[in-house]
DNA sequence: CTTTGATGTCTACAGGTGTAGTCTTACGAT
DNA sequence: ATCGTAAGACTACACCTGTAGACATCAAAG
């Protein structure tokens, strides 16, 4: 659960496969990653120091391990996010969501949702 | 102007002074972050990998140089956040405000500015 | 002119990261 | 029983990063 160590960009690759598709061997992760077009040490090499770093858990299953995310996902985006938002944006959502809108990268889906989530918020609240 | 490396969390914050104080010497520079607690030397290093990278523009003033940034705040902004956003949610803001609300880190004074914000685009459109 | 201090340059070094090869071992196929 | 193969362990290696010391130089002070 301590997220204290920080989970590369190569590394969460392989995270979000564990998110995604539950706890997986080396070789379901392997294909998985087909796409990344990675040498299968190199996911390996990934793997372990997740497992070094305690963000997955490797549970023997025969002769093989089964990796499971010990990081929660939300827990990690919370780190991501909270860390940007605070380094460029004065720790606030509305700035960043203003930035996007100054550079028209947000669609009419976008504001309408976005509308939609703040009208619930303001009620809710 | 063209951002294509990337700059360092070390980086960055030098690159911040120059952006708030505009073109500055060396010394104005290692003034401005003395809060960082880093030595001169450290900092000097900063600002020669920050040249390197073309990330700022050394201009020769006498014996020493004013260093001014090359890459505009708003432009790195612009990397920086769209990457989080695409590698964390979908590339959409709107799952990223979303998480915050979820999280309760939404002030009432953040949605209060949200809402205002989207009015505003939703006329505007 | 000499000393001193600031300025930029070079060098350093450990730890993280991307990327991957090699080695050992043991299971499954023959 | 044998052998290829796959899984994990270990090793590698270049580059980036954080952090900083050492050195050369030149202008200012005395």
């Amino acid at each position: 659960m301590q997220a204290v160590v920080s989970i590369s960009d190569a590394e969460s690759r392989v995270l979000e496969v564990l998110w995604r598709e539950g706890p997986s061997t080396s070789e379901r992760v392997i294909a998985a990653l087909a796409q990344e077009d990675w040498e299968v040490s190199t996911i390996k090499t990934l793997l372990a120091r997740l497992v070094k770093k305690r963000a997955i858990r490797p549970r023997k299953e025969g002769r093989r391990f089964v990796y499971s995310a010990a990081l929660a996902r939300e827990q990690w985006i919370t780190t991501e996010s909270e860390g940007l938002l605070g380094r460029l944006f004065g720790g606030r959502v509305a700035p960043l969501v203003q930035h996007f809108s100054q550079h028209r990268k947000l669609s009419k889906a976008d504001v309408a949702e976005l509308k939609r989530l703040i009208e619930e918020l303001d009620d809710g609240e």
